[in-house]
DNA sequence: TAAAATCAGTACACAAGTGTATTGAATAGG
DNA sequence: CCTATTCAATACACTTGTGTACTGATTTTA
């Protein structure tokens, strides 16, 4: 009884490039971790042998590299597309912002799960650390300069930066049912519309 | 050149207990996460070899179990301790309750590790995703409990205690330099102050 | 102290993974 | 068309990990 047909979800004579690896590799990253970035592994879901592999890349290093070059210039490209639109509506502005931010997690489920990944790498590898640490104030920068126009408050505007930007990303480590959508982020609209009727009465005043 | 000497962390001629083995494996969790664990590696940094571990467990897989439910056991002990101390002062129950949330992630650095790991590997196994499903929900229901108390309304309360939860929990991920202790606890301090002040001059209205 | 229980070492078989060298096939350019 | 280039397969050597069977050494305990 030998093995029937492989997985194979290329066609049948396609050759790969450097991205299709990239691809896959962020895939196996989205299923299992960076630890589950496997040569051997990746290669059989793409239906090759690692002989491709080791022409596209040096090495497993390489790979990894790669991919989060990649990812990172990806993020910073978005990050600077919402920054670039501002109305005068400073209020309209930072509820879009909130909700692309959320929309960003829950749509492209994929992205979410990979950047927690990366995350839990960057606990072992120091350069990834200094690299998420760099993404995060790069990203909370934009909230702040939100908030910043609609309080007015300097301070007030970096710590509600803060505190909507971590529950953000809390939201996407916990109270998230495995099957379902997480309803965390529910909640935190909920509390975003709150303060921001709220905010709107008083606006100008810290908290 | 041979190899000089194993690394050991025990005394020469002491025997090892299930709880050894048990401690040792949070330590690679904590380190590298759940795919750190390997019985071969352990067993080196122990001083032992790995016949000792299969004389107390079956196998690898009895060792993740049982560390798992350790913990959790533990976490929910403390879960219980903060919940039973309460006075008539609502105000000074949840400062005490979030500071002691914070002090928790911040003196015993290594749980919140291993907290993070068990995130990540909830992410690939679903048994582990419901277990932390409960713990988030059992932890926030405490944070709500206090907020109810003291706001009087109970939708503000749920959504308060989902904003500080969440918060916290991403401020075990994000805004912390990879060296220095984390930023982030610093902004949710402040931010707390912050609120409670307010709340305590306008108790009993939503946010 | 002699036997029994407990803990640790050794040796083996097996599996999965990396990386290298070499060969082979398919495609693109001249 | 035929020759380079590009991509893929194969075979090999090596490493690290699991799990099993068996033996050996220490403690307990009777």
């Amino acid at each position: 009884m030998k093995p029937i047909a492989e997985t194979r979800k290329r066609k049948e004579t396609t050759r790969l490039s450097r991205d299709d690896w990239l691809d896959a590799a962020f895939a196996a990253v989205v299923q299992g971790g960076f630890d589950n970035v496997r040569v051997l592994t990746i290669a059989d879901t793409l239906g090759v042998t690692r002989g491709s592999f080791y022409w596209h890349f040096a090495d497993h290093a390489e790979l990894i590299a790669a991919l989060l070059s990649r990812w990172l210039a990806r993020e910073i490209e978005l990050d600077l597309t919402l920054q670039s639109d501002a109305t005068d509506d400073a209020q309209a502005d930072l509820e879009r912002l909130l909700e692309a931010a959320l929309a960003h997690a829950g749509v492209d489920l994929e992205n979410m799960q990979f950047e927690l990944s990366l995350r839990s790498l960057g606990r072992r590898d120091p350069a990834v650390a200094i690299m998420l640490v760099d993404l995060d104030q790069r990203r909370m920068s934009l909230f702040e300069s939100k908030f910043q126009r609609l309080t007015g408050d300097a301070k007030t505007a970096s710590e509600l930066a803060a505190l909507f930007y971590l529950a953000m990303v809390g939201s996407h480590q916990a109270l998230g049912r495995p099957g379902s959508p997480p309803q965390a982020k529910e909640y935190l609209r909920s509390i975003i519309a709150h303060y921001l009727i709220h905010s709107q009465a008083s606006a100008g005043r810290p908290l």
